[in-house]
DNA sequence: TATTTTAGATACTGATCAGTATTTATTGGT
DNA sequence: ACCAATAAATACTGATCAGTATCTAAAATA
């Protein structure tokens, strides 16, 4: 299942076919079959392994640069830079995946905001925290940031998205 | 080709096939084949026009909307909030070309970059005439704001993105 | 009008896709 | 040791893919 989600993020979803996932993980087609109804269900089961991998490794990592509320909403960035920094880099895997399955009703491309929606949630918890008084409109900001630093960082777009995101973060963030 | 584009953009790449084209625009394999030599070429084509539509849309619509440099980078958002709205907003076309054609060397992804670079110059020689004394840090902001926004935007993720994002923007770009 | 050229439409090719049926090997019980 | 049951590996299916070859019809020249 690991080696599956490895072989999407740099693959491609439709673009592997499963010939290549059983002579990636040594798994026969017979066998991925007996777990999985369809690939489908494949990329949903790599889907949320890596939203559970990746919010973990994020906000833990968001805990350990900072340890207040406000702090580890900046940190948020500098966790971002040090990915973009990875060689495990290659985008957004569910940016990428909502990108291929494109209808809005589609399980796949509602799983893709289901992990922003956790994302987004977290991030709420720790600006409510805060004490702000519009706590709401800030995390929108932060955000908008986050995923544009994301595709900044894989379209090459600018040097160091994260650090521009996390200064422009620092200007809307109250100071108090 | 017009056509061919609007395919692209709203069913994905890899999954449409050239018999939809066909089907969709009425035009004989052989005819495409005639004009392009695969369908990488036909892709790329699609792309061209759409960048070429959508920076001229992009573009004009700044001006239209305010006439000062400064008043430009903040209508950009302004733009892209009608843009979200409009019937046609399906994400941002290069973006999703670029999460199926990983490869950073393939011609594809690298015409997925040189549409963001064009636009960056294009926000680049505005700012420059705002004499601010750091622009380029101040577009990188921008731009990151921008992308995230269309993110947002296409997954769902807040409501009024534009918004955020021009309201980020109004904090970040210095107000004399 | 007869002939040649051109262009597009249809039909085809080998490859690859997701998914399945059959066969082979292995395990567990007696 | 023998049989039953399970699980996985191989081989196959129809569909679809990008791309091509052949065929047909129209237009241009003489």
């Amino acid at each position: 299942m690991s080696k599956a989600l490895d072989v999407f993020y740099s693959s491609g979803f439709q673009a592997t076919g499963l010939d290549k996932i059983v002579s990636e993980t040594g798994i026969s087609k017979t066998a991925i079959y007996n777990h999985f109804r369809a690939k489908e269900d494949l990329i949903l089961a790599a889907l949320r392994l890596r939203d559970e991998r990746f919010r973990n490794w994020l906000f833990r990592r968001m805990e350990e640069l900072a340890d207040t509320p406000k702090g580890q909403l900046i940190a948020l960035f500098d966790a971002l830079g040090e990915w973009f920094k990875s060689d495990e880099f290659q985008g957004c895997m569910f940016v990428k995946v909502a990108s291929e399955y494109q209808d809005h009703t589609d399980p796949i491309f509602r799983q893709a905001t289901e992990h922003k929606r956790l994302i987004k949630d977290h991030l709420l918890a720790l600006a409510e925290a805060c004490e702000l008084q519009n706590a709401h409109n800030l995390v929108c900001q932060l955000l908008v940031l986050k995923e544009g630093a994301i595709i900044a960082a894989y379209l090459e777009m600018v040097d160091n998205p994260a650090k521009h995101a996390r200064d422009a973060a620092l200007a809307l963030i109250p100071i108090t």
